[in-house]
DNA sequence: AACTATTTATAAGA
DNA sequence: TTCTTATAAATAGTT
């Protein structure tokens, strides 16, 4: 439609390009305008030309993002989107309820809300503070000498006094969780077990995922 | 273009208004291909009939997904999903924040990590030990009462013994946190103050966010 | 779905 | 760029 017909294919004298985009453009919204208009259709038109400038149509009554919206619900674009905004959702709650189990185990050691733990729980609750009790004991008796004998420069010495009060005399509770995997994530589960700690993850930082390895940061 | 001028407005005879979107549809699509193609322009053209059918045409060498998100880095359509989405980083951030003190908390009230602590420190946390041991005696001290009178029916009475076993005889060691506040959120921060307990929000559930009252669910 | 008179879009030129 | 205009293309109304 004009003084010749022009074969579909790029443009490449940059000037008549240009020319060509700009009538084009202007002839292709003003018929998506038409159409949307005289069809009564919801449509959006985005386009970016080659020089990166954006421009855009989108029919009466409606915003690009509604079109946008509405075209991924369509076409279930979203899945994935969705897939980890779910996951993202789960770590929350997850983290939350460990929150919760937490401060409940807290509460407990602190001496509140005991009304709801059987004899069982309060003999292990009582042993495990016994048991923490003495290490703090300990602990305490280390500084000291750590104290007395930092003008000596024997640093060394009372690590290796600590480690001894710790092994064997203080000790005279039973515990019923002890060991390396202590430093890793706690799992409480204070309505069925109120004081058996559960080592989950070895890693607390990163792999709190469920398997599927998102990485929110 | 055709055998009479139209208005542009709205068809109102249905089979009229369905061929003339068959008709301009195709028109619209075959110049938005021809745009992309002559001029080396990328574009997406979405098209939702009036009875809710879907169309659309987007550039070669691109999808309608990378267009969607050009146009939305184009115009910052995403900062508002965005801001959600930061957040949501800053719960979760925060949740786990929040573990991370309880964990600390719960293992030092184990008797693990006292390494970090002052002599102060661990003089605080001996003492609210003691406590909890003996609110978890007071308690156990309870519970056999009560068994012992539970073929007499007198669970009220024990419940009585219990207020006043804890309110007298067995807390001879002073305690540095204890109200009715212990029941709402408690906030650890192990490295300043590693047991000092600080009651924040008295709703936990629902008031997670700075103010902004973002609902996750 | 095809036809065709007419309108509209636009390629090339100024 | 913008305007002009000859011509190609689109399409409204018809069959």
């Amino acid at each position: 439609m004009g003084r010749g017909k022009i074969e579909i294919k790029r443009i490449e004298n940059t000037t008549n390009r240009q020319v060509t985009f700009s009538k084009r453009r202007q002839g292709l919204l003003k018929k998506a305008h038409e159409l949307a208009v005289l069809c009564d259709a919801q449509l959006g038109l985005v386009i970016f030309s080659h020089s990166g400038k954006l421009f855009e149509y989108c029919s009466p009554s409606s915003s690009m993002r509604q079109i946008i919206d509405r075209y991924q619900k369509a076409t279930n674009i979203r899945i994935e989107e969705a897939g980890s905004q779910h996951q993202i959702l789960c770590e929350i709650s997850k983290l939350r309820n460990e929150n919760d189990k937490l401060q409940a185990g807290m509460r407990q050691y602190m001496g509140e809300d005991l009304t709801a733990l059987t004899a069982h729980d309060l003999d292990q609750l009582e042993e495990q503070l016994e048991y923490s009790v003495n290490k703090v004991r300990a602990r305490k008796l280390v500084e000291q000498q750590a104290a007395m004998e930092h003008q000596h420069q024997q640093a060394a010495a009372a690590a290796e006094a600590e480690q001894k009060v710790s092994e064997i005399p203080v000790l005279e509770f039973p515990h019923f969780y002890h060991d390396e995997a202590s430093r890793t994530f706690l799992q409480l589960s204070p309505q069925l077990h109120p004081f058996r700690l559960q080592p989950t993850q070895p890693n607390l930082q990163d792999t709190s995922f469920g398997g599927h390895g998102l990485q929110l940061w």
